[in-house]
RNA sequence: UGCCCCAUGGUGUAAUGGUAGCACACCGGUUUUUGGUACCGUUUGUCAAGGUUCGAGUCCUUGUGGGGCAACCA
């Protein structure tokens, strides 16, 4: 795993002092300040039924960023009660992603259904008490009893039975005497509450699936609503946070809280991330996955915590991003151009730069002599005089990018032309000479003059060149596979569309392989762990997954720089 | 035609009844051996109408617009 620097603390632990960023902060400050809580202790619950994207991020590091910063613990809990849709790979998944972010869960690591006991006492004590019922209507006549939000709901014929008769069918749907279906539990509240949550909600089912932690002993699972707040409670959560759809729930968490007379946690809702050109539901993701329109869920224009890792953003960049996003009640969109400036601003104080040729056209310098080969130094980071440099092999015949030669060029063009002189970086200025094009008219090679009083360092030539290229020595150069990245979808809200699929809105274009790419010798020991400038083009990273499978060096471009020329 | 939530530049987010600020994006400039970085600057905003107040982005009312809620999902 890579060893970044630990990143800048945004705000000094446990200040005072500190400006509440959000509203979220400002009650966790007045809690403390009315000596609510002795210290806070908040959570972080995923479903192990998918990875983890950037908006789970968003979710992460207000969790346990505030916990961090209030001197307080975060639990991080699996909330496993759908044992159809979960599994261990996602466990696994989950936590590799937390820890990478750079979080520790200090108040321990959980699962809800480590609750299964407790939470089946809870749900007897609900019986007994005359607020829980056994019901037998089928899923399609539940639904007809619910009514709309606009008109009350009926009561189940069996809402009426005595406790006891309940009691004893809970025990039954326990011990596998009833069929899956055959019988749900029920909490007895309001059929006609205007809250549609409200309106006796099933809060245990049959079902016999295989847990992937509890196996086979159960065949009854506790609802969502009627797992989460009873762990929270457990748990000694004082503030548990999530997206505002949850926002609903809330009088039902706070009924059986009270209704049960636990610990009362209290739910405060936020609004969730949304990223342009992307989608953010697992629902949607999975399907990427499961119709191979991506290479898994980390492929690297995947807005998982893991695609993003592959693509080379960093734990630093990540958390910046959450950062400036803020927090608040409102819908929001936000632009990719955010993360991308987190990252460069991540890697450009950071990142080795290294030069390397995407496109190679050939480079000939006609008065270099034939055989010689020099050793130049180039520094590694102009941002960390620490970096040190490195020597790069320089000789007659080298690689450009095509991209830097045209035929016909104006005076805003500040590359190779007809009669333009530029800077080869920490190498010579050159002169335009000449240049070959093949049938097809295709640029073959570029042959130009250097000045050798010219060289970088010890420039006495007094000549001035407008424009730097990167160039790779041919003779030493390192071949590579670069993978380009663009946006998964071309549509800046793929999924806004009630009347399309999101998946036609995709991006034909999200992925540009260049196969024949030229690297300079010192990334041939390079490790995905680092990611590198490659020198006008942008944040590279060895792609560790691609490279084992292809057996060359594959390279993922993880953001281009910003590009000021508006040629 | 029920209940709940929300509304500040293009985007996101501050302003806790007292000068509408910050970041990203955009545009322009300076520096530059990366058309990068850094630095400087311009443009752009309180959904509407009433009310309370010396004073309203903030409080009240009514609209308007957006989102959520009717899984044996979480």
């Amino acid at each position: 795993m890579s060893e970044h620097p630990a990143p800048e603390q945004a705000h000094p632990k446990g200040s005072e002092n500190h400006e509440p960023a959000h509203f979220i902060e400002q009650i966790i400050k007045d809690d403390l300040a009315a000596g609510k809580h002795a210290q806070i202790h908040t959570r972080f619950p995923p479903e192990p039924n998918g990875y983890l994207h950037i908006g789970h991020a968003k979710a992460i590091c207000l969790s346990f960023g505030l916990a961090e910063r209030y001197g307080g613990r975060v639990n991080l809990r699996f909330d496993d009660t759908n044992p159809e849709k979960e599994n261990q790979e996602y466990v696994d998944a989950i936590r590799r992603d937390v820890s990478w972010l750079g979080y520790e869960w200090n108040g321990g690591e959980f699962y809800t259904s480590d609750y299964f006991d407790t939470l089946y006492g809870f749900a007897v004590q609900l019986i007994k008490g005359g607020h829980a019922y056994v019901d037998h209507l089928t899923p399609e006549e539940m639904a007809a009893g619910k009514g709309t939000p606009t008109q009350a709901g009926t009561n189940s014929p069996w809402r009426s039975r005595s406790s006891a008769e309940s009691l004893q069918l809970f025990e039954e749907m326990k011990a596998g005497v009833h069929p899956d279906g055959h019988g749900v539990l029920r909490a007895k509240i309001d059929m006609a509450h205007p809250n549609m949550h409200m309106r006796d909600p099933v809060i245990y089912r049959v079902k016999r699936a295989h847990h992937h932690r509890t196996g086979d002993d159960w065949c009854i699972y506790p609802m969502y609503d009627f797992a989460h707040g009873q762990s929270d409670s457990i748990e000694g959560i004082t503030h548990s946070l999530c997206t505002l759809e949850f926002e609903v729930h809330r009088p039902l968490y706070e009924w059986f809280i009270e209704t049960l007379e636990i610990f009362p946690s209290r739910q405060i809702e936020f609004a969730r991330l949304n990223l342009d050109h992307t989608v953010m539901s697992k629902r949607k993701l999975l399907r990427l996955v499961e119709e191979g329109v991506v290479d898994g869920w980390d492929d690297p224009r995947m807005p998982t915590i893991s695609g993003l890792r592959r693509r080379g953003f960093t734990p630093e960049s990540i958390r910046t991003f959450c950062d400036r996003v803020g927090i608040a009640k409102r819908e929001n969109v936000i632009h990719f151009s955010l993360l991308e400036w987190a990252l460069r601003d991540h890697l450009n104080r950071s990142a080795n730069r290294a030069m390397a040729v995407l496109d190679p056209v050939k480079l000939v310098v006609t008065n270099y002599p034939e055989e010689q080969t020099e050793m130049l130094p180039s520094e590694n980071n102009p941002e960390d005089p620490e970096a040190g440099s490195r020597e790069m092999p320089f000789s007659k015949t080298l690689w450009m990018e095509r991209d830097d030669f045209k035929e016909e060029a104006n005076k805003k063009w500040f590359r190779l032309a007809p009669g333009k002189t530029v800077r080869l970086k920490s190498a010579y200025i050159i002169r335009y000479v000449d240049h070959v094009m093949d049938a097809e008219g295709r640029l073959q090679e570029v042959h130009v003059e250097y000045f050798p009083d010219s060289k970088s360092g010890s420039d006495t030539s007094g000549i001035k060149a407008k424009g730097t290229l990167h160039w790779v020595n041919a003779a030493t150069a390192v071949d590579a596979e670069v993978r380009l990245y663009d946006r998964l979808f071309s549509d800046p809200t793929p999924d806004g569309h009630a009347d399309r699929d999101f998946t036609e809105f995709l991006n034909p274009d999200s992925l540009e392989i260049k196969t024949a790419c030229k690297l300079e010798p010192s990334l041939a020991q390079a490790d995905a762990s680092r990611p590198y400038q490659f020198t006008r083009l942008g944040y590279f990273v060895l792609d560790e997954k691609r490279t084992a499978e292809t057996g060359t060096p594959v390279w993922n471009r993880s953001v281009t720089l910003k590009d000021g020329w508006k040629g």
